[in-house]
DNA sequence: TTGAAAGCGCTAACAA
DNA sequence: TTGTTAGCGCTTTCAA
């Protein structure tokens, strides 16, 4: 093995505890001391043993981010800014994918790493409630996202409906009538994405349009090829939109894709709108007007909220956060020279 | 504290070791004392802390993963398939960037986390020759990318010189003269894109046409931005290339955009080649041909690396692997219709 | 200000 | 087949 603390100790001439004084920055520590213990920490080249370290303090330091898709830019860039804001209060960030399947859900959430992980940050897509309430791991969880459960979880999700219907707002307002709705669930008993979807219904009821059930097109999931392909079925339907609202922005540009192979305009012919702003969206040929949540500021609140429960004594009421959120408008709505 | 072996032990009546052998499926227990032990453990919902196990062990399961940038689907993409290569094995990732900066490169492969990360895979920007002979920490390392080191530790990268041939071969074939090369690091001494840079000028020597300096653009960094900029630097220096072949996709991306822009078409007026493959570039307006590495390779090889490490008792010579990698042709070099 | 000793929860050697 | 016991390396009372 390594060497431990009891070697430092040993070469220094001191007990266990003075070394430990020593690195853990004890005030009351006499500098001649404090150089004797260090020159022998340095000699030895000594490194403390966290898991022991973990295993007495009953903490680690360690939360998990478990998201359904790393290769979603969302989930990427927002895995990023997780990371960062974990660092900034010392703790590391270990990292998990669910591919969105209810089972992984239920494992993550049930404790996976016990003892390991203080804290689980997780951005479901098929959890249940029930899968909730059955819960017995003690450790804080937070939610992230559009879906909603009533269990006693704090829940971090911007104001889809709201950003939704400004989405919406915005195409009604550069005079687009048929919008349709690209990423509902198709085979999905719940809804994932019924927020925007009730968004995208109440902003066309409340400018008088009609919500025509067959502009909604399905999505098996959440990638550019299943935007590229409810885009593909609803032109092959007959359907002709003047403009696509995506569930998100890998659909936004699925859709776009195909748009430009049929032969139709964005956005003189279709303009189109995403949602979840990622980098990829301001650089395409066509860049896409999106809704940006403000990923900071949910990374942000989701470490404060684990760490929070970790830390204060109050068990508090679980807690809704609303992150703010913008509707970013670029060429696909608006054209290239505006 | 929660719910220990002892507790269990009591109540089933039995000692720990008893308890440990049914939670660690230890062969040589009557079914009837592992149903009685069984059944403690569920009516006091126990859980293994599996922090003293890792001390006890001296291991943890747990393998680091440290990248550049998240951000970046191409590590994004390749932290996704680590993952799952490593879940194959029953190991977990815990993963880190490090803004390919050194400071960070340093810090990581000095053994953050001591003793919590059995083992550390890293893909290095600016890591110097010196930082990984000054490393301490005896876990295993492996090295992840183009830039290479004379230090005793594992390698995995695909052939980067050959990939960047391959690309150029292709732009020569399909009659393109004036081969532009962007992405050089324009302030660093060392060129971390030095092998690609290389082939790219050893192809056209090979085909008898001049490496000329003033078509190579240097970028401050990797992102798409970075590509846009440097594309646009070329053009408005009045040089004007038939082709394109960056360092990464994004910079590809980023440069076709400003193709688009300056009203030049591709790929009739200029051709683009990539390289990573990344899913984004084949979902543009123009889907975009690229050297692509065999990710799930690199995935594996990677975590093979360092599990066989901890495993193999023999400390064997370091490795160098060379996983796999092909040219895709897409719309950026034969356009849409071919 | 420093030392001695107990114990976090687990595994593994040894005993029975 | 099961029990006893000694640590893994650290922090932390309690005493000196």
């Amino acid at each position: 093995m390594g060497v431990s603390l009891k070697d430092v100790a040993q070469r220094a001439g001191v007990s266990v505890k003075t070394v430990s004084n020593v690195v853990n920055d004890y005030p009351h520590v006499t500098p001649a001391m404090r150089a004797r213990v260090q020159q022998a920490i340095d000699e030895l080249g000594y490194r403390p043993n966290l898991t022991a370290r973990h295993l007495r303090k009953g903490r680690t330091g360690i939360i998990a981010l478990a998201v359904p898709e790393l290769g979603n830019p969302y989930f990427a860039e927002l895995a990023s800014a997780v990371i960062d804001a974990a660092a900034r209060h010392h703790y590391t960030v270990l990292l998990d994918h669910t591919a969105g399947m209810r089972e992984k859900e239920m494992l993550v959430c049930q404790g996976f790493q016990t003892h390991v992980i203080d804290g689980l940050i997780l951005s479901p897509i098929e959890l249940e409630n029930q899968d909730l309430h059955g819960r017995t791991d003690t450790s804080p969880l937070v939610l992230l996202g559009e879906r909603e459960y009533d269990a006693p979880y704090d829940h971090i999700a911007i104001d889809n409906v709201a950003a939704a219907r400004s989405a919406v707002r915005h195409l009604i307002a550069i005079g687009r009538q048929r919008i349709a709705f690209l990423g509902a669930r198709a085979e999905s008993a719940r809804q994932p994405a019924h927020l925007r979807l009730r968004g995208w219904r109440e902003e066309l009821s409340a400018a008088g349009l009609p919500h025509d059930d067959s502009l909604v097109a399905p999505t098996d999931g959440y990638g550019r090829a299943d935007g590229a392909q409810a885009m593909a079925t609803l032109l092959d339907r007959g359907v002709r939109p003047d403009a696509v609202f995506a569930y998100n922005d890998l659909q936004a540009i699925g859709a776009m894709r195909v748009l430009g192979e049929r032969g139709l305009r964005v956005p003189q012919d279709v303009a189109v709108v995403g949602f979840d702003d990622i980098e990829e969206s301001r650089f395409g040929a066509i860049t896409l007007t999106t809704v940006a949540p403000d990923k900071q500021a949910i990374a942000r609140q989701a470490v404060n909220c684990v760490i929070s429960r970790l830390t204060d004594s109050a068990e508090a009421e679980p807690r809704r956060l609303r992150p703010g959120h913008d509707l970013v408008v670029r060429e696909s709505t608006l054209g290239r020279h505006q």
